[in-house]
DNA sequence: GCGTCTGCTGTAACTCTGTTACAGCTGACG
DNA sequence: CGTCAGCTGTAACAGAGTTACAGCAGACGC
């Protein structure tokens, strides 16, 4: 027996580590196994593959992230505040929203935050459509912004914005703005402000023009019937 | 001779097809070699590595993208078109989207339009610090939704939106947003709303609080000394 | 014309990835 | 004691990026 009997959840738990400390790519099964002391065939028997490991780790970690209790007076700042925590805490996962971009799991992140803007939005006194796409506009906007910063702080600055063609003029006219475009981001604020301007400029408005049509079907992928390993339950 | 000599032109070109064609994780250095119909090693002579190759992919793309010309009355209208055009042509060119994403290079979707927009934003009024906001607020909405969409995408309704939990109620008490919020989105029409609204905001209220600090230095990756070959230069 | 040297190509390897066929161990239950 | 389910280990497969090294073709110097 060697060692006491491997189980699914220590599995989770090492993969989770190791995915926390260097990202997802860098979760490989054999590495995985290393870390176990265990040997590949054994993490196969627990987990299925690599796909469905990752699965189980979006799961686990959108779990871990909890409700969002909304915060402020307005509905409009309320709206802004469970953006902003939601925007906070998926950054603290960054490993989350790794993997969730690369298994195109986008929708996953909002579990813990879309009931809340449901509310919120319905609190502000939007019904049926307009509600609909303020709760869709602010998840996108969370969602976009989280994967570019992600994306940027990547990217440290690979080139050092090379020249700035447009800055010749830019820099005569208005040099304010050409240095405040040189500065690195400053993601928070930048995020804030937008979310700010966002809501306002949804909550104001009267909608816009046509009505949706449904974008393709999408093939379903059927389960592949694999014989007897605890993970296809 | 065998063949005419091989370029990197070639290498490039065929690597754009491939990568047109199937995307960019499905361009090897094997299958680019057989495309080719020579040596992988010829191809590492020509660029190097994978990583240059898809450098000087996502910059050759980006060329091909050309500039942007806002269109409209409102200096906001001119804003938005610039937006929704420049979504349009990154949508039109996917795999661009994935290898920016994939190399952490967002900022280089941006350059045929930062132009415009920093035109137009200056028309509107704004200078120094509260333009620059403007500028980057839209750069960021419009690369987080070109993610966003590009994201889903890629995962045709995985789980069919599960039960929806939170809909118990809201069904109930607004049975027109359930199922607004049960259809499909429609990027096209949710980003207009979005960028509408987000310039709305952005143009009308007196910006925020705090400036930003700058956020870590970012360690430089010096030129690692190879020997000979002409992708280094 | 001969020799050398540069630019480029090809062979064959190395390491690392996910995955699996298959044999073997262990403990519980009959 | 025997059998069988549950789990683990060995060793392989294919395919990825990358490279050491040999070799070919043409230009250039003498």
């Amino acid at each position: 027996m060697a060692r006491a009997a491997l189980t699914r959840e220590e599995v989770l738990a090492a993969a989770a580590d190791l995915v926390r400390r260097d990202g997802p790519q860098s979760l490989t099964m054999r590495g995985l196994a290393a870390e176990l002391g265990t040997a590949v065939t054994s993490i196969y028997w627990h987990v299925g593959n690599r796909e469905s490991l990752l699965d189980a780790l979006v799961e686990r970690t959108v779990a871990e992230l909890g409700a969002i209790r909304p915060a402020g007076r307005t509905p409009a700042a309320r709206i802004v505040s469970v953006a902003v925590t939601l925007r906070r805490r998926l950054l603290d996962h960054p490993h989350l929203v790794a993997m969730v971009h690369e298994r195109g799991l986008t929708e996953r992140m909002f579990l813990p935050a879309r009931r809340a803007l449901v509310h919120e939005v319905r609190a502000a006194g939007l019904r049926g459509t307009r509600a609909a796409d303020v709760v869709r506009a602010v998840q996108f906007q969370v969602a976009g912004h989280v994967l570019v910063e992600r994306d940027r702080e990547r990217a440290p600055a690979r080139h050092p914005v090379e020249e700035e063609p447009w800055g010749a003029r830019t820099a005569r006219e208005d040099p304010a703005l050409a240095r405040a475009l040189a500065r690195p981001v400053a993601p928070e604020r930048l995020f804030a402000l937008s979310v700010k301007a966002l809501v306002a400029g949804l909550l104001a408005e009267p909608a816009g023009e046509g009505r949706g049509r449904p974008s393709g079907p999408g093939r379903e992928s059927g389960a592949n019937g694999v014989s007897r390993a605890p993970y296809s339950h």
